[in-house]
DNA sequence: CCAAAAGTGTTTATAATACACCCATGC
DNA sequence: GCATGGGTGTATTATAAACACTTTTGG
């Protein structure tokens, strides 16, 4: 075939909002290079798995979550020379949405891993920067045209909830009122249930499910 | 590091419009596998290269197209084991958006070249049918907010020629009126030129430039 | 003059925004 | 009752869509 030959890794964006903040997933590494510093969780890919499984399996490693209802999608491909001290490691960044979690577990490698606001990280190992805010920009302007908020959500949810996620994401704040008839006018987004659920004060707010809707037209956000 | 290395390959989905269909670049391969059958232009990234100077490079060598003007963005990478007979390779597609041209020279490595309209296109070698398929949606997916058509354009061109590719690559009909209306009044997005041309019968068009604005919004086409 | 394409003005429908107001709960 | 968040109705404003109409060329 040819000499010149790479590595190759996949790397994960794993975002969720928590308390109010979009936030990422990062590991402590263990091993060199760049042991000790933080990073992204990823992994190489092995001999006869697919880009997609291996960051299937990367992302069950770090969080113990099985992906079924959450969102993985890949992201790009980042392969400068030089990015790996190793040598030539050509790197898959990966994109999962997922719910608010509890504190991850140790990882199967013992290497720590926990919650950060994206706005706070930097000084990431490798290119992992890049590669995260790549992630985030994608994130945000998928919340525009689809209806991939739901899956920062847990199962079921209410519609606060919803646009708590929009607000944390883009860093805006939108009128519930209006937000609450957009939401529920898009046909197919969310599925009533029959429950309620009372948080603290206020009336009691009706609980959804996602539906099967994936994009969003018109868009959530207009103009700049 | 760990055994399992790859090959990394660069590949191109390079789009136009000619003749009102949208139409894309391809090759009859030179060498095994697949030799003599259709496929994407591409080859093997250099061993200190990064990936998007490689795909430049193909797209220099396949078109003759220095880069300047022109779009081009990573697309995805594919890496099912087995796509490729020789072995492990992965490979990272690349999306170009060019002018209509005249038709491209031999390659250097003596392999024919052609446009095909992509309705028409299928049983490309390895996995390409599914790039070309990813490089067409994202394509029309871009079309609707960004200023991204005016890049299948040449460098001076009317209303008009700018509508056709909307069209072409949307397979739809728009009010030449409202469409007018729509992109000159999007800021940046036209630079209006001293010149006129006329195109046979009819009031001579405007020459306009590309501007500098690079989203549109609202988008181009609503609903679905 | 006529046909054809470029370009403008105006009307109508639809959707976003703003916000007044009612509902249902905890205290 | 009162505060709080959930949820509805309605007026205002902005934008898209439809289309009548004028402009400028070639024949």
């Amino acid at each position: 075939m040819r000499g010149n030959l790479f590595a190759v890794a996949v790397d994960l964006v794993i975002l969720t909002v928590r308390d109010g903040e979009l936030s990422t997933l990062l590991v402590r590494r263990g091993v060199p290079p760049f042991a000790g510093e933080p990073g992204l969780p990823g992994g190489f890919v092995l001999p006869h798995e697919d880009l997609l499984d291996a960051a299937v399996r990367e992302l069950v490693e770090e969080t113990g979550l099985t992906i079924t209802g959450h969102h993985l999608e890949q992201l790009a491909s980042f392969a400068a020379p030089g990015r790996d001290p190793r040598g030539r490691v050509l790197s898959v960044g990966h994109l999962a949405l997922v719910p608010d979690l509890p504190e991850p577990q140790a990882g199967s490698d013992a290497v720590v891993s926990a919650w950060h606001p994206v706005a706070a990280v930097e000084g990431l190992a490798f290119d992992h920067d890049r590669i995260l805010a790549e992630g985030v920009e994608r994130a945000r302007a998928k919340l525009e045209y689809t209806t991939l908020a739901a899956t920062f959500c847990p199962p079921a949810f209410t519609v606060s909830q919803l646009r708590r996620v929009y607000e944390a994401v883009w860093g805006t704040e939108l009128d519930p009122r209006n937000f609450q008839r957009k939401v529920t006018s898009t046909p197919d987004f969310l599925i009533p249930t029959a429950e309620t659920v009372g948080t603290g004060r206020g009336r009691p707010a009706q609980l959804f499910r996602r539906g099967a809707a994936t994009s969003l037209y018109p868009p959530m956000l207009r103009g700049d």
